[in-house]
DNA sequence: CATGAATGAGCGTTCATTCAT
DNA sequence: AATGAATGAACGCTCATTCAT
């Protein structure tokens, strides 16, 4: 169920044709952005902590900022789309027999993918504050879950009568909210030691309240 | 009812006995830590923006984190007991007709507050993550929560059956995750323009949703 | 025989018309420059060692350097004097039976009197390196030193064959140097704890060597 | 007799890995600080006269005191040793005369030694009054004076009777104040024009002085 | 590709000095 | 006489970025 749960930069890096070091370099600026803060880190810590000289950072890259987009990119690019609209791989393929269903796959899933990819999350969470850019392109993937499968089978669900008929940015809206509730408080705290079993009690509570609060009465 | 909403950074500011000078100093430095964050702005940047040298800076803020501090500080002390616990003046000299009405005071009250003081809230959310003194901090507070008049009030609502017989904390969770679902998006893209209006409709719909998520079946 | 031995700053001082403020502020002066060093030493430094406002600094004295001169000044013309030269109100007025006699009293007197005055000693070794203005004021003293009672007196000793036939400067060089040796560590690792019985030992080790080294053979 | 005196800094410059550019600021620095001392000579001074960028400076040192140390290590390493205590090299290969042809050779050669090396022992003596750690680093080398072959030396010459029986530190301070009497005086005036015929003739003086006071009547 | 010395603008901070009160 | 807030030049130092090798 949870075979595709990875981690989307480990990931993206494979895939690309950096060198070693290139990949060093921002496996180490993936560490030390998050751990530390874009600003907080020197360009001279990435080059330490990747084992390689102060120059060869920017034989990849333009500049830091392009280190820090080179992060980002992939991560908006797919993690975002994953964790709340494009259901296609997934949920499109997948029967659910209710709500239930729905809500305890897709919040286990997208808990465990979140804190996979923590630190760039944490990156995510710092640099939003400061880029304009970032706020546009959430807001954009925010602006196509109309249309997506995650619509669908919501509208499915409150065609059914299983879903209380309010709109669907603000059915999002609450179990987004409620997914962040167990979810955030590791991110900032950066907490590594998260069980499954943790996944799954925060699942259950999260799609008991949500249950609680979308089923029509 | 929300006469006592108030920006808490102007109601500090006047208690100190800081000169005028100093004043626009820390109203400078909230403005821009706020907008650009605390590491890009500069102390020259925040000089400038006061109309004020440079050494006036450091007159009486040891350095660039102590203006922080002086901007945190109160946030800290009275911003977050208000929000989450310290209902002694208001909610406690309050009779509450019943959950509905409750939620709606506290939600609506604690919005206005929000968006009151965002340029705190904002520098707050940003800091959190590369302080680890803000988030003990934070968890102290919380730690308080248990005991305050906000805890006795939910109780009094499970023994009348009016609220689900969930642990405290995750009562509260569901509360402030809902809480802010409607404020983060405002916090984050630094909008001005939210109406009373506006909080009143949000209002009405957290409600909404917590009562259906937190009323026994 | 030492009755006259003092510490020449605090003498000075009692002669200024300065407010206690003022007293304060060159003490506190006195003590940092010779401790830190003059440009270690902040005017906030020293404001806050004498109780003072910062301003209050600036009130007697035209600027830090002022202070150093203030400091510096009656030394140079009292203390280098006394010193080296100026034997008129003891040595003129006293016999010395021989040469060992003469060594004897003044190396003893010289001694104790450059241990009461160490901070201005220190001072004074710091700053000779960089004010040529004070390197100039010492050549013009040591210049005058051919026709002072010193000088008489150690040209009779060479009349009564006491006393080798060279050269006035260079006798003067040779029983100055040695008893810098004694003083000089002194001086320099800032020790407070030498006794008069060590002040004792070391003029009976200066005058032996010095008897050696300065008596016809 | 002198071949091997040498400007200690020229030496260890070349003996170091740094580039031509790094070179410079050290050079640079030795001009300054000797001139200027310290404290007063700014990394912007020193970039400027070595003809480098002032991020320059710190490529190589870690900041203005690692520039201070890489002129004072050497010096207190080799120079001090050399000056006070090593005299394996030279001393110890070579046969004296008499006490007199030994105090002859090293005044001369200590002597031309310290002219070579005014601007360190500039300096040093400005530092050696705000350093604790200066001060101890000498204590060490001269703790370590009993054993060397100058100690030796010494007490040979106390064994055939041309050398009084004094402890071996106070004839070593006589020796070392004599020296200091004609070279202090060129190190303070930063005199440059000292000839080698003076040296001698110093040489002579100082030998003259210290053979009568150090020979047993 | 990789290096690392070199750059220089800009940073946070200090500090001697001034001046209105 | 005394204050202390205000000043702004200068300081030591960092850092993203460049480029010759």
């Amino acid at each position: 169920m949870t075979k595709n749960i990875q981690n989307i930069f480990a990931a993206s890096l494979q895939q690309t044709n950096l060198s070693p070091k290139q990949q060093a370099v921002l496996q180490s600026s993936l560490d030390l952005f998050s751990t530390q803060g874009f600003n907080a880190t020197s360009t001279k810590d990435i080059a330490q902590e990747a084992g390689v000289a102060e120059g060869t950072v920017y034989q990849q890259f333009k500049n830091k900022n392009g280190i820090l987009q080179a992060i980002l990119d992939p991560f908006i690019q797919s993690v975002l789309p994953q964790v709340v609209q494009d259901f296609t791989t997934e949920v499109g393929t997948r029967q659910f027999d209710d709500l239930e269903d729905f809500l305890t796959y897709i919040i286990k899933n997208r808990m465990l993918f979140a804190l996979e990819n923590k630190a760039q999350i944490r990156i995510f969470a710092q640099e939003i504050f400061r880029s304009d850019e970032l706020v546009n392109q959430v807001k954009n993937q925010l602006g196509t879950l109309k249309t997506g499968s995650l619509a669908h089978q919501l509208q499915e669900f409150q065609r059914q009568g299983q879903l209380v008929q309010w709109p669907l940015p603000r059915l999002l809206q609450f179990v987004f909210s409620t997914f962040m509730s167990f979810i955030l408080p590791v991110i900032i705290t950066n907490r590594d030691d998260v069980s499954e079993t943790q996944v799954e009690q925060w699942t259950t509570e999260a799609v008991t309240f949500l249950l609680h609060g979308l089923t029509p009465q």
